[in-house]
RNA sequence: GGCCUGGUAGUUCAGUUGGUUAGAACGCCGCCCUGUCACGGCGGAGGUCGUGGGUUCGAGUCCCAUCCAGGUCGCCA
């Protein structure tokens, strides 16, 4: 094995050279195609590739030195640029060689358990056990690249606008954020836990209160929930939040964010202003408050045009205070055959839906599920109204809004994706506001905090918090991309008795209040200027950008479904020892 | 926790109604080759068929259990 002594790396592989440069370049040894008397080499590093050549002009050592190497071997080689004889246009540096003079093996390496190439089909099981090995496969080098580059630009953008990068602790108390914490066991205080952040949420508002005026940070944030392709339990957030702003302040700084960011990352020009829907809007329209706008299908209410029906299922709906609502899919007749359609049914049923109606219009007389119940001229009365012609299909949910809508919302991105409807490369943002501040448990009847209790009301519906619940709406917004929620946030309640109301209406006691946010309103006491902010979910955006499928492909170690990490195995059992200095038994032990 | 899909050579896969010695491609190893770039030619090695049990004269194939991975619902304000 060989060292670095007295020769200094030069250029990157990437890098485009010109013939009759001398150049020291290092790597992994790519493709090797050893012709016999004429040697090629590909190099490899995170930059690209560049051709290592030894022929019977090389000096024997060295040619036999490069007749050892095989994949992955680590290199460092020094020699002359030259012009190819035959060039090769697929790659950048395809016009150039490199006649290698010196060359070291820094390392030997063992035939990896995968070939090393950008394009694999290899199960993602193996790859992740040897990640540091994927993690060379240039569409991974260039996703963890473009996530940088996102982070660059975010501390860019905001450091420019005034925003003061400050570190809020890993380790803190357990907030009422909806999910479930991670612990940390207190070795000094036995039974006591510190809770791993969700978000730096109470942090943040709390330096609002300090004064800084103008927070970010690129924040990892934990939750201890099952997993999903784009839900990982560790997760970046680019956090921030601002003093003296209303909703518009901060949905304008985030688009001012944005429009760089796809100025400086992608090259491109993002159209501004960002649409915005109220949540109302958006469920209405989409049945989703994160609806994909890359593809039209929207939600069509039929309920005044079916109170007369005698079909049952319409009619039970209607009395009940609920609707009758549809999605028309295009030329859908083909792919939607009967089977296709009851397929869809059982999904729907997953979902809590009772059942699905549907008309599907492939001959001259169209097809409909519930046709023995309709009078003469009922059916083409709705075929006329939701606009379908021949060749679509109808597809029909009567049941209480909250199932109506979700169910159509759910049917509208799955029909969407089986008809191929979805453009690819297009980039869709869309502000959702002005969301409801309750929501109504379905089996208790109890009116639930939608958000975190720290969120505002909006200014005019503050007069309905004791009267009517359902009709409050909250200062809060979530940023929408491609239907993937990117960011949520609020403004919050810096007024000490609109705190202590919010609390009461949540059923909270005197004694929780205290126990659990005590020291909060005890700080908004002492003067809190105006405040609000949101957090932009780093890893689902660098996703969207490299238009990867999962969140594992933009995060360097992911872990999986069950929340394990391949590569080291953990989590993994800890000694005896350590757990009784923490004085925590095992389940054996008890 | 529920449902769905998958697990066969280092890798990706094939493997017929259960039937002789489980195949292919890539990779790997050896030899040959002075302009390759998906290099080529010749030869070779490589398998507890995820694991355990059952049915059978006989199981990669059928049955049961279990483990692992992926997707999804619950969950994630």
């Amino acid at each position: 094995m060989d060292n670095m002594q007295g020769l200094k790396r030069t250029h990157y592989c990437g890098e485009v050279l010109t013939a009759g440069q001398t150049v020291t370049v290092g790597g992994f040894c790519d493709t090797i195609r050893d012709k016999g008397g004429i040697i090629f080499i590909v190099l490899r590093d995170r930059t690209g590739v560049v051709q290592l050549t030894f022929d019977d002009t090389t000096d024997r050592s060295v040619f036999e030195k490069a007749a050892s190497c095989k994949s992955e071997y680590v290199v460092l080689a020094q020699g002359e640029v030259r012009e190819r004889e035959s060039k090769n246009d697929k790659i950048p540096t395809g016009h150039v060689e490199i006649y290698v003079t010196e060359l070291r093996i820094l390392a030997k390496a063992k035939t990896p358990p995968f070939e090393i190439t950008p394009e694999t089909k290899v199960n993602e099981e193996l790859r992740l056990k040897y990640r540091y090995l994927d993690l060379r496969r240039a569409p991974l080098q260039q996703n963890l690249i473009l996530r940088h580059k996102i982070a660059m630009c975010a501390r860019e953008y905001f450091y420019e606008n005034g925003f003061l990068e400050i570190e809020t602790p890993m380790m803190m108390k357990s907030t009422p954020e909806g999910a479930r914490d991670y612990l940390v066991p207190s070795r000094v205080h036995h039974g006591e836990f510190y809770a791993l952040p969700q978000s730096p949420q109470i942090y943040k508002q709390l330096l609002m209160v300090a004064g800084y005026d103008r927070y970010i940070q690129l924040a990892r944030c934990f939750r201890d929930e099952d997993l999903r392709a784009d839900r990982q339990p560790e997760f970046t957030q680019i956090d921030l939040e601002m003093s003296f702003v209303d909703v518009d302040d901060i949905l304008d700084i985030t688009e001012g964010f944005l429009s760089r960011l796809w100025k400086d990352v992608m090259g491109k020009e993002l159209a501004m202003p960002i649409p915005r829907l109220t949540y109302t809007e958006a469920m209405n329209r989409y049945g989703s408050d994160k609806p994909d706008t890359r593809f039209g299908m929207e939600l069509q209410d039929l309920s005044a045009l079916v109170k007369d029906s005698e079909f049952p299922v319409f009619a039970n709906a209607l009395a009940d205070g609920g609707s009758v609502r549809c999605i028309v899919a295009k030329d859908a007749a083909k792919t939607y055959t009967r089977k296709e359609i009851d397929k869809l049914t059982e999904m729907v049923k997953g979902i809590g839906a009772k059942g699905m109606a549907y008309v599907r219009w492939v001959d001259a007389e169209p097809a409909c599920s519930f046709g023995k119940f309709l009078k003469d001229g009922e059916l083409s009365a709705i075929l006329n109204a939701v606009g379908a012609q021949q060749g679509d299909v109808v597809l029909i949910i009567a049941d209480k809004n909250s199932v109506t809508l979700p169910v159509l919302g759910a049917l509208r991105t799955q029909v969407a994706k089986r008809l191929d409807l979805i453009p690819a490369g297009t980039f869709n943002f869309l502000w959702i506001t002005e969301f409801p501040f309750f929501e109504q448990d379905e089996e208790t009847g109890e009116w639930l905090a939608m958000h975190h209790p720290f969120t505002m009301p909006m200014d005019d519906s503050l007069r309905y918090l004791d009267s009517a619940p359902e009709k409050v709406f909250a200062k809060a917004y979530d940023l929408v991309l491609n239907g993937t929620e990117l960011c949520s946030g609020s403004i919050r309640i810096t007024d000490y008795e609109l705190q202590q109301k919010m609390f009461e209406s949540l059923g909270l006691t005197e004694e929780e209040i205290e126990a659990k946010f005590g020291f909060l309103v005890q700080a908004y006491q002492y003067g809190a200027p105006p405040h609000g902010g949101l957090g932009i979910g780093l890893d689902r955006l660098a996703m969207t950008l490299a238009e990867a499928d999962s969140l594992r492909d933009v995060v360097a170690f992911p872990k999986v479904q069950n929340a394990r990490e391949l590569m080291s195995g953990c989590p993994s059992p800890v000694n005896k020892a350590d757990l009784d200095v923490l004085a925590i038994r095992t389940v054996e032990e008890d």
